[in-house]
DNA sequence: CTGATTACCTGAATGC
DNA sequence: TGCATTCAGGTAATCA
């Protein structure tokens, strides 16, 4: 399941080999994959057939490629880019690179045949088992904040109009927690439900979410307007810390190219505080001598995990 | 604004 | 063995 962390590895996987290709012939394989796109596949192909790639960005869990329909105006100036081919991974979605003969994947969805280039892959494919993530073309509009941010290779003033709804991510430089304290107080619902909630801030879903909460030690319906400031930075921080290093596991289990950018990413190895450990003992508590086995419960549609003793539910609205 | 519900999907795992 | 059910997850639309 990509997440944040999957999701940048992915993009820098991708940038250095897409970045000043163009795409010369897109096989829309199954639908179902881009039918984010309304006006249908031959509209998507037509958008992107002889477009020329020139970045990868990322927010939250969007990832887009900015296209030109030529690298260069008659000046020689980099044309500015006004549409991007949006990709979102949903639960099982790959964006490989490949070369031209490799076998087709089982859930092979969409193939794009890149302009040849000397010791480059000549395909990247895009591979979902279940058809929760997608591709669509989208405008990329302007932001009055800085554009995109992220981890993008450049800056970009642009952002794809599909993504300017959601919030900047903990990893995003220009993420800012006085602005995120400042909306999380006025709501009025628990902390996991506005962890998740990508317009507050973007790139946690529900397993980094059980594992940001179990380090800050708060309980997942902890009341968002009764937290303080210094909770607040805690899980945010959290959150922070368990995307960098998932990052870096990501990176090292990444190294050359055609493993780099294969969606997987050191998540399975990576061990976890609360996810999954449901009846398994807290790491923290055993550690100060306190048995205390993980609880598992249904929140919001999804398994919730938490320490009955570390992370209490909060009484009546505080604790 | 907030939350609750549902659709979207497939394959692994479980139940009978 | 075979068939049916359950579950996992992110996003977005819809309804209260």
């Amino acid at each position: 399941m990509p997440e944040l962390p999957e999701v940048e590895v992915v993009r820098r996987g991708l940038a250095s080999w897409v970045s000043g290709r163009t795409i010369e012939a897109v096989d829309v394989l199954d639908p179902r994959s881009i039918r984010r796109h309304a006006l249908g596949v031959e509209d998507f192909r037509g958008n992107l057939e002889g477009a020329v790639v020139t970045d990868v960005v990322r927010r939250g869990k969007f990832l887009w490629l900015p296209l030109t329909d030529n690298p260069h105006s008659t000046d020689g100036a980099a044309a500015e880019p006004k549409v991007a081919l949006m990709a979102h991974l949903g639960m099982s979605g790959q964006l490989l690179l490949q070369e031209h003969d490799a076998p087709d994947q089982k859930h092979l969805k969409v193939r794009f045949r890149l302009s040849r280039r000397d010791g480059m892959p000549a395909q990247l494919r895009f591979v979902d088992q279940r058809i929760f993530g997608g591709l669509f073309v989208t405008a990329l509009i302007p932001t009055d904040d800085g554009g995109p941010g992220g981890l993008s290779a450049t800056p970009v003033p642009l952002i794809a109009e599909e993504a300017a709804h959601i919030a900047r991510d903990p990893l995003d430089p220009a993420f800012s927690f006085p602005l995120f304290y400042a909306r999380l107080r006025r709501r009025r619902t628990g902390l996991k439900r506005a962890l998740l909630d990508q317009g507050l801030v973007s790139g946690i879903g529900n397993i980094y979410a059980d594992e940001a909460l179990w380090r800050a030690r708060l309980h997942y319906a902890r009341p968002t307007d009764t937290l303080r400031r210094s909770d607040a930075e805690r899980v945010l921080e959290s959150a922070r810390e368990v995307m960098t290093d998932a990052l870096a596991a990501g990176g090292t289990s990444f190294d050359s190219l055609y493993v780099n950018v294969n969606g997987a990413s050191g998540y399975f190895d990576r061990s976890l505080d609360a996810y999954g450990r449901e009846g398994q003992p807290c790491k923290r508590c055993a550690a100060a001598g306190i048995h205390a086995n993980i609880r598992r419960e249904q929140f919001m549609n999804r398994s919730s995990h938490t320490c009955p003793v570390c992370q209490p539910r909060p009484r009546n609205g505080r604790w």
